[in-house]
DNA sequence: GCCGAAGGTGAGCGGCCGCTTAGCGTGCCT
DNA sequence: AGGCACGCTAAGCGGCCGCTCACCTTCGGC
């Protein structure tokens, strides 16, 4: 109903990137909506009704219902990367870095927590060609999150038996914030980036 | 195309106490295609021509497709139960209970992983009294892991400063595997749990 | 003042959706 | 042998889907 949450970080509104202004409302209009039932239970009349415009008004900006959300996960996976980018390229050590990294990434899940949540669960719905590069884009967001592990392994900090399989455990983590993050629950997403820091410090056995 | 991976431990063949025959296959069926596509996605068609059956022998069995969901949604809940309560009345200690219920929980999610997304991720697509229903089964499982952890912190086992939010990210992390468990991955859904079982115990603070 | 491009609309097409209905085959009860 | 309950199918209904098309505005350039 408008753009209130803001704990994510620098950006005051995100998808300034989209234009021109019509194709942005769209665009918003269809994160909500996928977000909210999901892509093959959202039509593209409503889609064009939130952004209070006829149904047809979306194929001016847009070739295909699927292109909406091939653009919407392109620009969340490349947001989210940027986020783990600036964490891993930190000054500090290891412990500092990952502590930085998971709890911006997870202030991101919660905080934006619509776009997070078509990004992050909507992915099936691509077809192969769009898929495969959104799937590229989450191999580069792996091998940021496994650079700051081996890093502190290698620095003695962190005591870590399954490299790979913690590195998994700890993005799956994070990701799934957008699952179960309520905003009118007891949380803000700055006390969950913080608890989840946290917890993963403890998981990779980083000293306290 | 067949039921072949068993690594959840004692049961052989699920879905057993549906019935009749006819009825349990167009069940099984759905979950395969719900799991694949999603709810929105699958069409009665698709459920009945995977079952060898005409569409219409589906509302023979079930009132509408949302029952389907449902009574998955219902059965798959009630055994994820059943296995967090088997662990969690277990004699040893709470380091011990909350190994075990988070390596069978993990278990169950990797190697049911077909029922488990079905389960886990198309709850929206329930009408608002089925929903409600699971929900309070969700309440319950959250239940039986925090009181866990509650026995491990009056014990002095574990050291947790948040026990709500900690009991999330557990109940999360199992949760989260069945979205990116992969049968022809490199892991066996034991060495998941077994590997996650671990990650738990020093995201509570245990003693290795 | 005219013109074409850009951005929008209302109506609607072909098709697939969930679901229903009329009727058919089969096997158990008497 | 007759009857009938049950499980199933073929056909199809009403409706909504993604998407298109013919047409209408608005507006900057000359």
């Amino acid at each position: 109903m408008s753009t209130a949450e803001e704990t994510t970080g620098g950006e005051i509104e995100p998808w300034e990137e989209v234009t021109p202004d019509a194709a942005r409302r769209l665009l918003v209009a269809a994160v909500e909506a996928f977000a909210e039932r999901g892509y093959h239970a959202t039509t593209t009349r409503d889609i064009a009704g939130r952004a209070g415009m006829s149904p047809a008004a979306l194929y001016i900006h847009y070739k295909t219902k699927e292109e909406l959300l091939h653009r919407i996960s392109r620009i969340g996976h490349d947001r989210a990367l940027s986020i783990l980018r600036t964490a891993a390229a930190g000054e500090g050590d290891a412990t500092g870095r990952l502590a930085d990294a998971v709890s911006s990434f997870v202030r991101w899940h919660a905080g934006r927590r619509t776009t997070a949540r078509v990004v992050q669960y909507e992915l099936d719905a691509l077809g192969p060609d769009a898929r495969a590069e959104i799937l590229d884009l989450r191999r580069q967001v792996d091998a940021e999150v496994r650079g700051i592990i081996e890093d502190g392994v290698a620095s003695g900090e962190f005591a870590v038996l399954d490299v790979h399989g913690t590195t998994l455990a700890v993005l799956s983590l994070c990701i799934d914030v957008a699952r179960w993050f309520n905003v009118d629950g007891p949380r803000t997403p700055d006390e969950v980036g913080a608890l989840y820091a946290d917890l993963v410090l403890r998981m990779v056995g980083a000293a306290k």
